[in-house]
DNA sequence: CCGGCCGATGTTAACGTTATCATAACCTCC
DNA sequence: GGAGGTTATGATAACGTTAACATCGGCCGG
């Protein structure tokens, strides 16, 4: 029996190639235990500092680069933070997630993103993927998400904040904007400088839907109606742009502005007025919404809705790192309006 | 001394306020041990079928997630492959990316995306970040690395797959295209359609060079000279095309062709053609590189070189995959050039 | 009717780290 | 000069999972 057991050993042995060095291996070659060589790499403090120096030369002699599974496990922290973006890889959210990545980076966390396939994929595995990895925090960004979705993550107890724009009813910390003040500034935006006969060129989601519904609340408000409409699908390209100018000037005998719920949008307009040389903004105001990198240096150079993604990444970091160092919150604080501006170029 | 451990016992007990669901748990509820649990729903063909029904119905009712820190430290199988991307979002990506997590998914991989915060972080951190998560595979997509990088990843033995332009030394696997190629041809496209003064607005990145150099070297064969050239520093936007151009009119006399090392920059310089009323294509052609989502829809639509990412995206899927499951290479399949394509459209 | 095999399940021991407590050496202060 | 504290380190036991082997019926063929 025992001689059976043995023989397996041997047996078994070989399997393993090649092993990553552990700290084991770094202690070992250091002259101390593991749980030292540990508290070197990650506390020297709790060290004497030649024994810290040895580990750290022996940790960088074997190239041990640390296992965070094993670490996560053990001490139910994995210092990391999963970011939901689109699979559009949606430059708009370049400036958030950097922000945020640097912000969590500083505190000693990690971001990595992890793409939402729109419809495509199953709601619930996006939420396994997520789950299993036991992130410490999870951010969502520019995703819609179901109430199965929010269940779910409630259960987890892992923080959430949501992003970029507020919605009715946030999961947990939310920071973003509102498109119903955003459809509302466009609207008097345009009347306030002498617009008559509005237009909208807008996408089918949800978020463009508020801001157009807000933009329609102003008209009537002030007695002004809306001179033509066109709904596109998500995500809108220019292409669709330049279409739906096209059909607007077909349709309506007067037009004299239109707000499109994108940059992209507002873009293909401009390409469509000139390729009818319609003067931009002599007889067309033109307002996108997003402030495209583009934006700026078209020509004219676009006027549009800006949010300032750096801000909400800055701020959804701030939350969320409070939220792991434990503070108390107020109610107040888990929610946050970073507003908007209108910068004012060239199309209106 | 054994009342004092009892004692320690009862005063650490309550520190746990909540647990997550585990596989005992599970297992219990369903009346089976852990490890059956455990096939139950990761191999459910080793179990009795009525054995599955009753743990799968447990870990609905428990809300069970697998623990993928705990899965991976056991199984030294993270299914987990992590893709290096610029922070910047780039869209030329979107598809890359896109495609390559539908692949991976498809065969039980989870894809997560690491920023490379360009120059800002320092590398060895991100190799930390990644290497520590001991992701079955790794993915660099447009990233600039030290032969230090290289070194370290070789090291990790795990699959790397670089993905997008072919680079003279590939770390291990390789798919992309190549930026010589696409300078060459760009230049031939242009002088076989009859123009004689082309000029190269290029980022200063060494892709961008790459193909700069490539560029000049065809203009030699064919004793033409080089019009004139402005370079840029990446990442390139449309405000640096627009300059780019102003001064390229100051400067040259004769001009009727310019190459840019981006959509961007292409745009931009169409933007300022058309504040100046320079005719193009008439008297100006323009080529862009990378077929933005808006390039097909400029005014008029920009000729500029297509590289089909979700073909990168597939293959790369396709070589790491193949590695996973063992399959045996021959040198030959590490290396991949997927090609390019000029698509003519109204700018030359 | 028994040896061997198969199918279903259980037991044990990793995986690599950190939390927690133990220990031992060295101070320090009256 | 010893009680009490501090500092540096070690030993042990988790963390939740899966690999590897063990076990235990039942079934089949001779």
């Amino acid at each position: 029996m025992d001689r059976a057991r043995r023989a397996r050993r041997l047996r078994a042995a070989p399997r393993q190639a090649w092993r990553d060095a552990t700290l084991l291996d770094v202690g070992r070659e250091a002259g101390v235990s593991a749980m030292t060589a540990s508290r070197a790499l990650h506390r020297p403090q709790l060290v004497a500092p030649e024994t810290a120096a040895r580990v750290r030369e022996a940790a960088r002699k074997l190239a041990y680069v640390p296992n965070r599974l094993a670490g996560g496990l053990s001490s139910r922290r994995s210092f990391l933070v999963l970011a939901v973006v689109p699979s559009t890889l949606n430059p708009t959210f370049a400036e958030l997630v950097h922000t945020l990545q640097a912000e969590l980076h500083a505190s000693g966390y990690q971001l990595f993103l992890g793409l939402s396939d729109y419809a495509a994929s199953r709601e619930d595995e996006l939420v396994d993927a997520i789950l299993g990895r036991r992130p410490d925090g999870i951010v969502l960004t520019g995703v819609e998400h179901s109430p199965e979705l929010r269940r779910r993550l409630l259960r987890s107890r892992i923080p959430v904040v949501e992003t970029w724009d507020l919605g009715p009813r946030p999961i947990d910390m939310l920071v973003g904007f509102s498109n119903e003040k955003v459809g509302r500034a466009a609207a008097e935006w345009l009347l306030d400088r002498g617009r008559r006969y509005p237009a909208l060129v807008m996408a089918d989601d949800s978020r463009a839907q508020a801001r157009r519904a807000a933009f329609l609340r102003l008209l009537e408000e002030r007695r002004v109606r809306l001179a033509g409409e066109v709904v596109v699908r998500a995500p809108s390209s220019a292409g669709d742009g330049r279409g739906a100018l096209a059909r607007l000037l077909e349709a309506a005998r007067k037009l004299d502005a239109v707000f499109c719920s994108s940059d992209q949008l507002a873009m293909g307009v401009l390409f469509e007025a000139a390729a009818r040389r319609v003067p931009v903004p002599e007889r067309l105001a033109v307002m996108g919404f997003g402030n495209a990198a583009i934006s700026a240096h078209t020509h004219p150079p676009l006027t549009t809705v800006a949010v300032d993604g750096a801000r909400i990444g800055r701020e959804a970091a701030r939350m969320l790192l409070a939220r792991l160092r434990g503070r108390p919150e107020s109610r107040r604080s888990r929610s946050l309006d970073v507003g908007f501006t209108i910068l004012e170029r060239g199309t209106t």
